[in-house]
DNA sequence: CAACTGCGAAAAATCGATTTACCGTTTGGA
DNA sequence: TCCAAACGGTAAATCGATTTTTCGCAGTTG
C-alpha cells in the first residue's frame, strides 16, 4: 500500500462541470457522443476532462439500467488449461463489447453453482456464461430460468429448451476416436469415466461405441466410470486390472482420466503404446512433451467461446426466438501413446521411439 | 435465454418498506443489525423480505462509500494450474469477507496490465492482488502508487518500497534444488529461463549457483536465458546441444521452460534421467503421471495467497506502517526425472524403472 | 406548565452517473 | 406578423442503497 496518502478523491461528472462552466448533464451528453452540444461547449469538457484525468465510473453509470455492463462466468475450476483458455477467451470477448466479465469457480459443486448465480443476479448482470458442473439440468439453470435470467450454457450440456448452449461436437470426435484405435485394429478396448457429467459423457460414450461397433460388430468395449471424484475411478481401474483384464486400448473421456490411467499404467510398469494405447478428451500442452506423446482430443475452446459470446450478447440485445444448441467439431490428434496392438516389444525395453534430429 | 419473459422487475428496499409499512431508512438499519429498532417493525421487515425475496444490491450499496467491497487480482494468464490454483484461492478468501474478486488476465503484457489496472481503479476497487509480470518496478506498481491505491504484489516480485509483496522463497529452494543435483554427483548443469521476469528469476539463479558453488567450486554451471516467450529460448537450447554441449543435469527456473526442455530431451533421443537429469521450478499435476516423473520445487500457493490476502485486507482497514516483504518456504519434488551422472545405461534400452506391483 | 431528554422512525441528503422535462432563443414557414 | 419547430442547455428525477438530520411523541424535570 502506498503509506503516503496520495488518496485524493477521484473527480466526478460535477467536478468536470464546474471546471468546464457547464451542467452535469451536457458533461454526459458531450462523453456519450451526442453532437448537438455547440463545439466550443464540447471543447471545454474535453479540455476539463483531460486536465482533470476523469474518467466515467462505470458502476454509477450502470446504477440507472436494468442490466449492467458486466458478465458473469461460472466454470467448474480455473486449474486446467481448458478452463483457464475458456476464461481468458471469454474475458476478452466482454472487453471488446465494453463489458467486464466477473468469473467465478463452481469448484465442481452444483451448490456453490446456484450461491454463485443468486449473487450475480444480486449485481444485474446483462448476461450469464455457465459451464455447469453435471448438464443443463441442474439447479443452477433452473435458477437462471425462474429469476429471467439471460445466459448461455457450455461445455457440459448437449441443449436446452431455455438457453442457447454451445459445446464441443463430442461425440464426432469419439467416432473419429474409434475410427483410429479400430482401424488400428484394437478389439478389446476400455472406457473410462465420470458419470456424473451426464451431458458429454454420454455423448462421448455413445459416440465411441456406435463407431466402433458399426466398423467391428465383435470389438469389446467396457466401460468403468466413478461418481464424482477421480478416486473412486482410480480403484476401480486399480481393480479392473488387477482382475486381469487386457484392453489393447484405453479411451479416456475426460483430462483427469488420461492421469490416472497413465499413473495406473506407470504404476504395473506398462508402457505405451506397446502394452497398452491410450488417448485422452482433452489435449494439454505437456501431453507433447512427454514420452510417449499423448494422443488427444482437442476442443474448440476459441470457436465455443467466441459462439458463446455472440448467442450471449444477441440475447442481451432482446432477440427472442428458440434456443440454438450448437456443436463444435473437434480435432483429434494422433500422438505416440496410439500404436497397434501386440506390434510393439511387449512389456520390455527398447521401446522408446527415437525421433530423427533435424 | 428463458423466452418467456419472468423478467418481473427485483424488488428494491423501498418495496420492502412498503409492505412493512416503514420507511427505507428502517429497512437498512434492520438488515445492517442495528438495534434501535422496535422488534415487532423488526420482525415484519424480515417478513417482508422474505416474502418478496429481496436481497442487497450490492453495487447500490456501495455507491456512498470511497472503497467498494471488490478486490481486483491481476494474473499474467489464467492457463496454468499456479495461476489457476492462485485465482481460485483468492476468490474463497475474498468471499470469506463478503467481497467479490475481480480477475483479469494481463497475457503477459505490462501495457495491458496498466489498463487493467485504471479500469479496477475506475471500479473503485477496495484492493489490488497484482502479479506483476516482470517485476515490482512495472508501470502497473508505479500506476497504482500515483493513485494511491491499495494492493499487495506477489510471484515474480522480491520487496518494495511502497507495496507488501508475498512470494516463493526462490532462492532457499533453488537452494535446496543445487543440494540435490551436485549431493548427486553433478559438475555441468545448464540452467534455462526467461530473464524478463527478473525478480524472481535471478533469485533462483543466484540462489542455485551461490549453493552449488559452496558445494562444489569447480562445478560447471550454464545458464541459458531469452527475453521474452519460450521459442527464442528453444532455440538457444538447440543451439547448445547442438554446439556438442552436455550437462549432465537440467535446472528449468520455469514451467514453461520444463516443457522446452523435455520437447529438446525427446527431439534428440534422450532419456530421463540415464542421458540427463531434469529439475524444474512449479510443480504440475502431470509431472508426477509421466515417465519419468519430473522433478519439481512446488509454490505454496494457499499459503502466498492467504498471506496476500491477510496483508491487502490489513491495508484496506487503514493499517499503516512499512510495507513488509514475505518469502514463503517452497517444497523441493524429489522424483525420478534426476540421477547420478553415468550411472544408468547410457541413450539405450531398459531405461525404465518398474515399481513393483502394490 | 414550559422546557428538556430520549427514543424510534421518517425525511432528506448523498454517492456518480444518465435521462427526462422544460425553458428561453432563433429561425422558419404560413 | 405570428405560431411552431429546432436548438442548446439546465434543473430535476432516477437508480438503490446508506447515513445524517429532523421530527413527533412520551415521559421527566424545574
Amino acid at each position: 500500500m502506498a503509506h503516503q496518502g496520495a488518496q485524493q478523491r477521484r473527480p466526478s461528472i460535477h467536478d468536470v462541470a464546474s471546471h468546464a462552466g457547464v451542467s452535469a448533464a451536457t458533461v454526459s451528453k458531450v462523453l456519450a457522443g451526442v453532437t448537438t452540444v455547440r463545439p466550443e461547449n464540447a471543447q471545454r469538457v474535453f479540455d476539463a476532462v483531460e486536465r482533470l484525468g476523469y474518467r466515467v465510473d462505470p458502476l454509477a453509470s450502470d446504477m440507472r439500467r436494468a442490466k449492467r455492463r458486466i458478465i458473469g462466468a461460472i466454470m467448474p475450476e480455473f486449474e486446467s488449461e481448458f478452463f483457464g483458455q475458456m476464461v481468458t477467451e471469454l474475458e476478452g470477448l466482454a472487453e471488446q463489447r465494453g463489458y467486464t466479465l466477473v468469473a467465478a469457480s463452481s469448484r465442481e459443486s452444483e451448490a456453490r453453482e446456484k450461491e454463485i448465480l443468486a449473487r450475480m443476479h444480486d449485481w444485474r448482470v446483462a448476461g450469464v456464461v455457465l459451464a455447469p458442473v453435471r448438464n443443463e439440468h441442474g439447479p443452477a439453470a433452473a435458477f437462471m430460468k425462474a429469476n429471467g435470467m439471460t445466459g448461455v450454457l457450455i461445455d457440459r450440456v448437449l441443449s436446452d429448451d431455455a438457453f442457447d448452449t454451445v459445446s464441443a461436437d463430442s461425440a464426432a470426435a469419439s467416432a473419429e476416436v474409434a475410427r483410429m484405435l479400430v482401424g488400428k485394429g484394437h478389439s478389446h478396448i476400455l472406457v473410462i469415466g465420470l458419470a456424473e457429467q451426464a451431458a458429454t459423457v454420454r455423448a462421448r460414450l455413445e459416440g465411441f461405441r456406435a463407431q466402433a461397433l458399426a466398423l467391428n460388430p465383435s470389438v469389446r468395449i467396457d466401460v468403468i466410470t466413478a461418481e464424482v471424484s477421480v478416486e473412486p475411478l482410480r480403484a476401480s481401474l486399480r481393480d479392473y486390472f488387477g482382475r486381469g483384464e487386457r484392453p489393447t486400448a484405453v479411451y479416456s473421456l475426460l483430462l483427469k482420466g488420461t492421469l490416472v490411467a497413465l499413473s495406473e499404467f506407470r504404476r504395473r510398469g506398462w508402457h505405451c503404446p506397446n502394452d497398452i494405447s491410450l488417448v485422452g478428451f482433452d489435449d494439454a500442452e505437456w501431453m507433447q512433451v512427454t514420452w510417449p506423446a499423448i494422443a488427444a482430443v482437442v476442443q474448440p475452446v476459441r470457436r465455443i467461446a467466441s459462439e458463446a459470446m455472440n448467442l450471449l450478447f444477441r440475447r442481451v440485445e432482446g432477440a427472442a426466438g428458440p434456443p440454438t444448441a450448437r456443436l463444435e467439431p473437434c480435432q483429434v490428434l494422433m500422438r505416440e501413446s496410439v500404436g497397434s496392438p501386440g506390434s510393439g516389444p511387449h512389456s520390455g525395453g527398447g521401446d522408446r521411439q527415437q525421433p530423427p534430429l533435424s
